[in-house]
DNA sequence: CGCCTAATTGACAAATTTCAATGGTGGTGG
DNA sequence: CCACCACCATTGAAATTTGTCAATTAGGCG
C-alpha cells in the first residue's frame, strides 16, 4: 500500500520513564498513568460530551461511531492496543466510544497532555503524525464509502486488519475479528446480510476459510489485494477515460 | 450544526503583518507571500508527489481527490478563499488538487511553515484548530458516504455550501455551485444522473429553483435542513422515526 | 445439552447505476 | 450577429446492486 511506505514513524523511540526528564514518547507519557478497564459494550463516552479526556487503548478493542437521525450508526473507526483516542478535537467529542471487547487503556486530562506536548519538541512531531495517520485514514475510509463495491469493501477491511496485525506478527495469516457483523457492517456502510453473503461468497472462491466465527485464515492474500480494488499503482499513470 | 458551535476559533485575530513581530495569526503569515494562479481545469499537484508546500488559497475554487483503479474518482473537498491546502500531511500529497475555476493562491514552504508554527505559541492553536476542523469535515463526510440516501447527500451538500456562504453574506440564499454536476457527483459519492435527477426533484418540490446552472435560489431552507439527515438534536434522545 | 444470540440464507423490493437519447448553453468563428 | 459545435445537464428505460423482511442454522456459554 502507497500510504505505508509515506511516512517515518517517530513514535518508536526507545521509552524514557525516567522522572526527571520530560518523557520522549507518548508512549510513555502515557504510561504512568492509572489502568482503568471497561467491560465489553460499555461506553468511554459519547458523542457531545466535554473532552476532558483523551485515552490511549492498552488492550482490546473499542469501535467509534456517530448516530444520526432514525438511528442510523456509522462506525468511523475501531481502536487497538496503542492506538490514540481523540487527538483532533476541540472542547468536545465528536463520536461516541464504547469497549468491544473488555478493553484497558490509560487517560490523560486533555489540556495536561496539550501542555506536555507543547512543552516537549520530541513529541510534537509525534502527535502530528498520529494526526496525520488518523487524516490518511478518514481518506481510505472516504475513498471506500465513495466508491467500492461490497466485496472491495470487505476484501478492504481485512486487508486493512491483516496488515495491522502482521506488523506485531509478521508471518500471521488469520484475521481476527472480535466485531460482531453489524459493526463491521457499519463500518463498511453495508448491511449485516450483506456483509455475510459477501464473505460467504469470498470463502467459496477461496480466498480464505472461515475459523470460528471471529476469525478467517487467508489462503490467498493476492487476490485479496486484487479485489480490494485501490490498485491505483496500475499500469501507466492513472489518467485514462473514465465512464461514459 | 453541531459542529459549529464546538470551537473557539483562534482565526480571526487581527492581524499583524508588522516585520519586526512574527505574526499573530496563519493569514498574516501567508500575506506574505507571492501570489500565484492557475486556470480552471490545471493540476497545483498530484497523489504522490513530494509535499513542498502548503497552499492558501486566496481566491477561486480547488478539488481535492484521490483515483482509484479503472479511474473512479473521489473528491474527498473542495478548498474555498481562506482554507489551507494540505495541513495534514506528512512528505507526500495524499490527493491530487486542481482548480475548479480560476484560482489564486499563496504557498508556503512545509518546513518554513513548520518552523513557523513551532515558534510561535500563538499560532499553533489556530493550526490545530484547522486540523481540527479538517477532521470534523472528513467524518461528516463519512456519515454522508455511509449511510446517507442520494436525497440526503445533496441536500446536506447544499446545506453545507450555503452555511459556508453566509458566513460571509449572512443574508445570502442563493447557492453558488462554481463546480460541475461530475464534480458533485464524485463527491457525493453518486452518479451524475442521481445527483442531476434529485435536484430536479427537490426543485419540484418547490425547496429551491435553478439560477443558471450554476445557482441555486434555496426557498425553503428548513426543509433543506429536514432532508438533510442529521437532526440528531431533535426533541429527545434522537431515536425517533423521521420523514415523508 | 440446550438455549440465546449472532450469523447465514432465500425471496423480494427498493434505490441507484448504467446505457442511451435528448436538450440546453456558452463560446467561437464565419 | 448568428449558427454551429462541444460539452454539460437532463430525462427515460432497463439492469444491477444492495437492502429489507423472514426463516433457518450454528456457535458459544451457561
Amino acid at each position: 500500500m502507497h500510504a505505508a511506505s509515506i511516512g517515518q514513524h517517530f513514535n518508536r523511540f526507545p521509552v524514557n520513564a525516567d522522572a526527571t526528564n520530560p518523557p520522549l514518547t507518548i508512549k510513555a507519557l502515557f504510561s504512568k498513568q492509572a489502568l482503568n478497564q471497561i467491560e465489553a459494550g460499555s461506553t468511554l463516552f459519547l458523542e457531545g460530551d466535554q473532552a476532558k479526556h483523551l485515552y490511549e487503548v492498552v488492550d482490546g478493542v473499542l469501535r467509534v461511531f456517530k448516530i444520526i437521525s432514525d438511528g442510523r450508526r456509522i462506525i468511523t473507526g475501531f481502536l487497538f492496543p496503542g492506538d490514540l483516542v481523540g487527538v483532533s478535537l476541540r472542547d468536545r467529542y465528536l463520536y461516541s466510544a464504547e469497549a468491544v471487547t473488555l478493553t484497558r487503556f490509560r487517560r490523560f486530562g486533555r489540556r495536561e497532555f496539550q501542555d506536555a506536548v507543547n512543552s516537549s519538541p520530541s513529541l510534537q512531531p509525534q502527535l502530528f503524525d498520529r494526526i496525520c495517520d488518523e487524516m490518511a485514514a478518514a481518506q481510505r475510509q472516504m475513498v471506500l464509502l465513495s466508491r467500492k463495491s461490497a466485496e472491495e469493501r470487505v476484501c478492504s477491511f481485512l486487508l486493512e486488519r491483516l496488515r495491522h496485525q502482521q506488523q506485531t506478527s509478521p508471518l500471521a495469516m488469520v484475521v481476527d475479528l472480535p466485531m460482531t457483523r453489524l459493526d463491521i457492517a457499519d463500518y463498511l456502510g453495508l448491511t449485516i446480510e450483506t456483509v455475510s453473503r459477501t464473505i460467504t461468497k469470498l470463502t467459496a472462491r477461496g480466498i480464505f476459510v472461515p475459523e470460528g466465527r471471529h476469525g478467517l485464515r487467508i489462503l490467498r492474500s493476492k487476490s485479496l489485494e486484487r479485489f480490494a480494488g485501490d490498485d491505483y499503482e496500475d499500469d501507466d499513470c492513472g489518467h485514462v477515460a473514465r465512464r461514459n
